[in-house]
DNA sequence: GCTGAAATTTTTGTATACAATCTGAATACA
DNA sequence: TGTATTCAGATTGTATACAAAAATTTCAGC
């Protein structure tokens, strides 16, 4: 956090938005680790703004529930429990099954050739063993799939989900990897996706957003999160 | 929105909270309505506070997506499609149904005859065709159901969710009474958390919220909000 | 009267100043 | 020693001042 510098001078929008997504990433990333009590005038100089725009950012922070405020005493980074990410990833697999119809429906053949492209590097990635470039990759094909819906509120209600399972994918990284299966998967959802075949992508996408959740409860578990 | 005036004095928290509900209200309510532009010296100056709590409100409604920012323009109330209207409710329907597991487990006798008092209520307005107050007994009684569940994260999607509702309930109020069906589900709804009757409630309620999203997409429809 | 450039006004963006409140340590007292 | 109490420092809450950008108006030139 402290090394992370930017220039706002060098962006053409508020500071408070850099501001803003820096904080967010910190927090994400566990840069800033629950329970930190963010101090204005500490982080405001770290980040060499002023507080204005600081504490826009925290507003916006305290509304996506990354912190929590208290009266006069400024705010604190949420901690997650076990009952946390099971609720985040129960209401993200939902909402996906929710906008899978208008994924078949408006899917298309350069869309496939994207996704058979990301595939590619993931094999790669996969053979390589590189769990942090298969986080990635894994978030880009999902991502991509997803923002084939045209369900704007849905998938902000996804995203917002998305963020916090970010969190947790330090813990889950090296379990993705030994999840080759998952691998497989991805491969047969494009090829679903080919066929339009609603019902069998349906069946596929809850077996493995199941199984990544189950993936994730078990390494934060193991780990004592 | 003028006359609405508060003393900021009186309240033990930052002037930002009370003005950011302030605004919430006033927008959910279409007293400032969709595309109106929120120009900050003016409603600062309306609300007897300076610009810069008001700005930390704005940037919470920014979150919520109740506003719209544009650089160097300020923030605009956002409109609402029907597209937008049926996402919202098919959020907040799934996400009701992924949590009747929990309410069933929880509820208990006390929860039972507090929703029958809440029943009578309803049963007077319903007779006396009184809209407004069936409008909002209606959201008293879901709202305690939901309460139920300690689901923290997934109630807070729906009451994010049912504040939008909200915005549409003038339109939808006189469509209320008529659907006395509506009427009847509520009581069978409390014989069957009486029963916990888990399958029987999943399938009253799954009809149950079809039909309040039919009929207010059907009004919303109608009038051509 | 129309066009377009310059000046003015309006409005947002950011920094700073000051007030209110809380925290914690030092001190007084039982 | 233990417990209030008071006071200083730290931190948040709000207001104001000033800078930057955009919108609007004015007015010269045609």
């Amino acid at each position: 956090m402290s090394q992370t510098f930017f220039d706002p001078s060098l962006e053409n929008r508020p500071i408070r938005d850099t501001a803003y997504e820096t904080l967010k990433h910190a927090i994400i990333t566990g840069q800033i680790p629950a329970g930190s009590r963010i101090v204005e005038t500490l982080y405001a100089e770290q980040l060499h703004i002023s507080r204005t725009p600081l504490r826009e950012a925290l507003r916006k922070l305290e509304r996506d529930g990354l912190v929590e405020y208290v009266l006069h005493r400024g705010v604190v980074v949420r901690a997650f429990t076990l009952e946390d990410i099971d609720e985040i990833f129960t209401i993200r697999n939902a909402m996906m099954m929710l906008i899978l119809p208008s994924i078949i429906e408006r899917v298309t053949d350069e869309d496939i050739d994207k996704l058979n492209a990301i595939l590619k590097d993931m094999d790669v990635a996969q053979d390589a063993e590189d769990a942090e470039k298969l986080a990635v990759y894994n978030r880009q094909f999902h991502g991509y799939i997803e923002h084939l819906s045209d369900k704007r509120r849905i998938l902000r209600v996804i995203d917002s989900q998305e963020e916090y399972i970010i969190r947790f994918s330090a813990v889950t990284i090296a379990s993705i990897v030994r999840r080759s299966k998952a691998h497989q998967e991805h491969h047969e959802m494009v090829e679903l996706l080919k066929n339009r075949d609603l019902e069998g992508i349906k069946k596929l996408m809850q077996h493995h957003l199941d199984e990544s959740k189950e993936t994730c409860l078990a390494a934060v578990k193991g780990r004592g999160f």
